[in-house]
DNA sequence: CCTTCAAGTTGTACACTGCAACCATAAGAC
DNA sequence: GTCTTATGGTTGCAGTGTACAACTTGAAGG
């Protein structure tokens, strides 16, 4: 602490909330604000075989070893006809293969080809990179710290259920 | 920058398991692209008037007294084009107003209406309450913490030119 | 003038999204 | 057994954000 100065400059806003925690929470607002922006520019162009949602889907694929179309739309909080449509985009890209349940003829388990696994593993690792590279210089007790309030921060996040504003 | 140190082994990108197998760094991507996604998928309803986008160019507006489209397409990393149509579109909408410039007739320059201050304000507002309902129960050192580390984030990503990975 | 460059606009195309309507299978209810 | 309801998925439709390329208009220099 200490060090984080408090100009705070975003104009407008001006309220009457709690006159302490103010600055720090508008910085925050702000550069994730700033974040979500331009990660939503960039989005697209993760990979040439790859979007950036594409990539969480083939992700949470790999760890959950297999999943349902549902089970991916309600852990990425997105509509099924969405998550219908990018897995059908995913298995006409040979990078993931639908296997009917024996149970339920009306789900399909989705599993990773090999293919999927390969360009999955090669776009972390270029992530992997990217963000080596930009948080070069930051301290293990620094990074440990970020690390934990994402985690921390994206938890509440994920609790809230609707509100018609933010993210 | 020092490429540092890939401790993680490429690819396979086999995690999941333990949290502490992961490194700080990893946490961090994964949890960064969680909130992009996340963004994403509610980007568009921040308020029926005004997308996450639109808002991040009105509030640059606000900051900046007023400028050229360019400049906001400079600074958002957007496509003229994208920006073009967004300020067509807030200018529709009665948020701001263009300009021209008296010296160089082929600029236009932005300035916030009445309405346009009105609704950022708005919305600004709206943003700030949900954000502190997430952080609510967080230290003001946390809070001041995470805040210079965001900010740190992001001016090092601002600062990476291309890359056709990430964010 | 004529070229060259910069600011914006427009045409076109694409990706991601949600909602609503629909199909197929499952699971109960009777 | 049917009939009804619920669940997993797909498809039609619409809206938004984005980029690229081609074009218009004005500015700057020869």
């Amino acid at each position: 602490m200490t060090t984080t100065d408090r100009s705070a400059g975003t104009t407008g806003a001006k309220r009457a909330g709690s006159p302490t925690a103010q600055t720090a929470v508008e910085t925050i607002q702000r550069e994730l604000t700033a974040f979500a922006r331009r990660a939503r520019a960039t989005a697209g162009r993760l990979h040439p075989q790859l979007s950036l949602v594409s990539y969480t889907l083939l992700g949470h694929l790999e760890q959950s070893n297999g999943c349902r179309a549902t089970d991916l739309a309600a852990d990425h909080g997105l509509d099924k006809s969405t998550v219908s449509r990018q897995v059908a985009a995913l298995e006409r890209a040979g990078l993931i293969e639908r296997r009917l349940d024996r149970d339920d003829h009306r789900v399909q388990v989705l599993h990773l080809t090999e293919a999927g696994t390969a360009i999955l593993a090669e776009v972390t690792e270029s992530r992997h990179t990217a963000f080596q590279e930009r948080l070069a210089g930051w301290s293990e007790a620094d990074l440990e710290r970020f690390a934990a309030y994402l985690l921390r921060y994206n938890a509440a996040a994920a609790a809230t259920p609707i509100v018609p504003a933010t993210d």
